[in-house]
DNA sequence: GATGAATGAGCATTCATTCAT
DNA sequence: AATGAATGAATGCTCATTCAT
């Protein structure tokens, strides 16, 4: 029964994400347990605060980050690396949007420092991309995490909005000589 | 006692403005009313229901930006009109945030009027800036919007965030030209 | 309206009372708000919360025991005034029965008050009735306090237990003299 | 294994009874499952519901005081043996207060069986007393069980108020002659 | 017009109880 | 026999909304 408790603890994770990223923190235990297809007993007990449910999906997602960006550390192209990582990093589905992201916020000591490694690494793949002149000088660590956590709180419902404000950030980042080929990309699009 | 009804109600817009700006939708309407000095029942006069306050607030906020804007529509320097009258798009306070945005985005009539009026503006004050290649020359008034919306669910509490990245953006949108001086600018401060 | 809600308040007094005295602090609001008819925002309008109401339970009966002490404290015959107040006394309900009574007894400055001065009250009418030795000389204010707490965890159901326990402790405080009359009443029975 | 699961019974019992002593009927199965190392599921498999530990508890707790009771049926001072046997009676823990006991009195066999044996052996010493005069004449076995209900009814954290309430009581019970010799004695304390 | 008392649906959370492992 | 995951009814409390004054 390990196994189906595990399962069961992924799932919400799953669903919760998908509802806060739609409905923000609104949606109701009640509802997600529904969503889930179990009942607000077993969403309490893998998580005993709505909070506590709202950290855990922080985590999970910043640890996949921190995964990927680890990854990309020894990338052949630093350019590439970072601007793949960066895209993953704006790829949010809102789920931190607003009010969630507020309580995520809150000193909770494991999100807390998930969030310092991940900002760790990204700056790594930043220095290395700076590096090899992929990107704009004059762009440090904090105008990354600054757009990256602007960009968010774009909801999921609006996946357009997210993609093109994403795009034009991504483009603003690069340095001139390589913008000129990104932008290029991009009009064939 | 038409000008007390009056008074009351840009009081109480006022009031809800700046509560749904620091602690969201979760702010009541006992709240607001005691906030505003009045009874619950006055807000109800007003407002038939929250969101027709929501409505309301972000009305009055587009409305007095379409102000703005149309009076930047004469203006001689097309480059700084569009510019300056960016800085107010970006200046919101946070009261769009989260989930009082998606309220207030809800198909509303009086909303959506003003909403493409003040689209319209904002389109012909880029057109007039793009005349004198004082905005990159790829960059459209969807991108233009998008951003504006980003940038406005960023929440009061985190005006440093939104001052960030509203710089990052707007130095982003310049053409090539201008954005060297604006740099320059931006590394004297 | 006042006068409405002022109703409103004293019968959620009264059947909160009886609805604790009968079935402890199990009693859930929403039954309280049932059997006064009204909804349960009406209940936590008048009371913050269910401590709250058991507060202003429990300082209705003081409050109103503390009227009675004073009243007796210039009575004539300072022995029948004695035992008739803790008559009085030991009539409670048992409404602080229990969970009630330790509720009520954490630190609340108006309970805490009152209940002070009902034990000086009830030490000034004692030591009237020591004077005339119409009571136990060996008996304090101490151990009036506790018979009285004692009796007061007697539930309502159980009305002749009290009656019972009460008798006997009555009839054990009174001086030797007065007992035998006491107890030949109480034969007469 | 049997021995293990009498071991886990008795455990349980135990464990329970010292809980509901200091918290009260709000004590949950998991806490008591918990505080005696096993699974809820255990508690259940020895108590098919919470009233019925509760039932076990009282049952274990009469059917001690009935073992010491007929002990003390042959015992050579019928008074001391009475006084004795009363100490034990009114020594309880509290885990009978409030709603416990009341759980406990529901009509229940078994209890109520053990219940009624007792109250016959308590009447026995009584009597037994009685002949000796070393209780008051006019107190019967009824005045007997309600004090000691009563009593019971005081919780674990006031053993304070406990032991003064007893210690009047047992006062106020013994014959004239007696008495005076046990007021010497409680001056002296 | 304004007020605030009343209403009750809805929410987070707890806990006795069941049952698959 | 023991375990603990799952269940869902119930509880204290909040808040948008209505309406008598």
């Amino acid at each position: 029964m390990r196994a189906d408790a595990k399962a069961n603890r992924n799932r919400l994770i799953e669903v919760a994400r998908e509802g806060f990223g739609q409905r923000g923190l609104a949606l109701s235990i009640h509802e997600i347990a529904r969503n889930a297809g179990v009942g607000v007993g077993t969403v309490y007990r893998h998580f005993p605060t709505k909070e506590a449910l709202v950290e855990a999906i922080a985590v999970a997602r910043l640890t996949s980050l921190l995964g990927e960006g680890q990854a990309r550390l020894k990338a052949r192209d630093p350019g590439t690396a970072f601007f793949d990582f960066l895209a993953l990093l704006l790829s949010g589905d809102g789920s931190a949007r607003g009010e969630v992201g507020r309580i995520a916020r809150r000193a909770r000591p494991t999100l807390t420092q998930v969030a310092a490694e991940l900002r760790s690494v990204t700056e790594q793949l930043l220095q290395r991309a700076h590096k090899v002149a992929a990107v704009r000088a004059d762009v440090g660590i904090e105008e990354i995490m600054a757009l990256a956590r602007c960009v968010g709180m774009i909801g999921f419902a609006e996946a357009d909005l997210r993609r093109k404000v994403w795009q034009i950030m991504i483009d603003g980042l690069r340095s001139r000589g390589r913008r000129r080929v990104a932008k290029a990309k991009k009009r064939r699009r």
